[in-house]
DNA sequence: TCAACAGTTTAGAATTATTATAATATAGTT
DNA sequence: AACTATATTATAATAATTCTAAACTGTTGA
């Protein structure tokens, strides 16, 4: 559990100024046990929620991007409605689950990151992410 | 190149009525000796474009569905703020370059799909996704 | 400590992608 | 040719995200 002292010095370091409402954002995001995943929409609530106050939804925005440029973020490929954001930016994998729409962080090493033999030429490579998605048995019949 | 017989056919098969829109979206689909990528967008100009027509933006959103729940199109995962699909159904990943928001077929072996040696209980594994996503060296140093 | 400035926040409007709706039209069948 | 079920359409509604311009605030340097 970290102390606002500490995500104070973090943002600086980073080239983030440590606005309270920075510091918020990082109290909900970061001071937890277990990394998670989110969506803006999610993130406004828990904020409303657990700090019992409101920073306005273009503010949120703004804030997530930054921490995704700083990589305190990853957010996740998947073709949805929305975009959703990982806590976790170790290298990992996702399960999809279409029944529930929920996402599923696979942290052992029950997927591999697979090797890419072949690059585009002149380009770096960012990232490698697996999305496995998957659903009961009986669904997509018709 | 298949003949819009052909297309009729296909589609009454798999229990889709052949009607004129389909058909026209069929012609600019699948009437083309290689696979591609397109966005809803995409395709409603390719329709004008080589076709000279108009289907409403919704009978496109509607069809484009259809084939998909019909296997007939691959929705790419990635968090773009628009859906991507692909003519190409077989089992192949993607590059994604970030600098020009292009997306590139890998149908060569240059990126192996992974292993999954375990799965979540009771669920199929319906896709398994694999994007890599590339940028020029000098991008993201800010 | 304080003023100035650069960068940040805000609220709301604008934009864009997508979905819902309800009336109309059409394909396939009788 | 008429009937019925389904598809199409245009428009409105919704939802996610971005833009904008004004107000505000943290930081820096005096």
């Amino acid at each position: 559990m970290l102390k606002n002292t500490e995500f104070t010095e973090k943002l600086r370091s980073s080239g983030l100024r440590p606005t309270k409402q920075r510091l918020k954002i990082c109290e909900v995001l970061f001071n937890r046990e277990k990394t998670f995943h989110f969506t803006i929409n999610d993130l406004v609530k828990n904020i409303s929620n657990q700090l019992n106050e409101k920073i306005s939804l273009a503010t949120v925005y703004n804030t997530v991007h930054a921490f995704k440029k700083k990589g305190y973020l990853k957010e996740i490929s998947i073709n949805s409605d929305k975009s959703y954001f990982d806590t976790n930016i170790s290298n990992h994998h996702h399960f999809f689950d279409e029944d529930t729409n929920e996402l599923i962080d696979c942290n052992d090493d029950s997927i591999e990151t697979p090797n890419v033999k072949k690059n585009i030429t002149g380009k770096k490579i960012n990232s490698i992410e697996v999305l496995i998605k998957v659903a009961t048995d009986n669904q997509n019949h018709n």
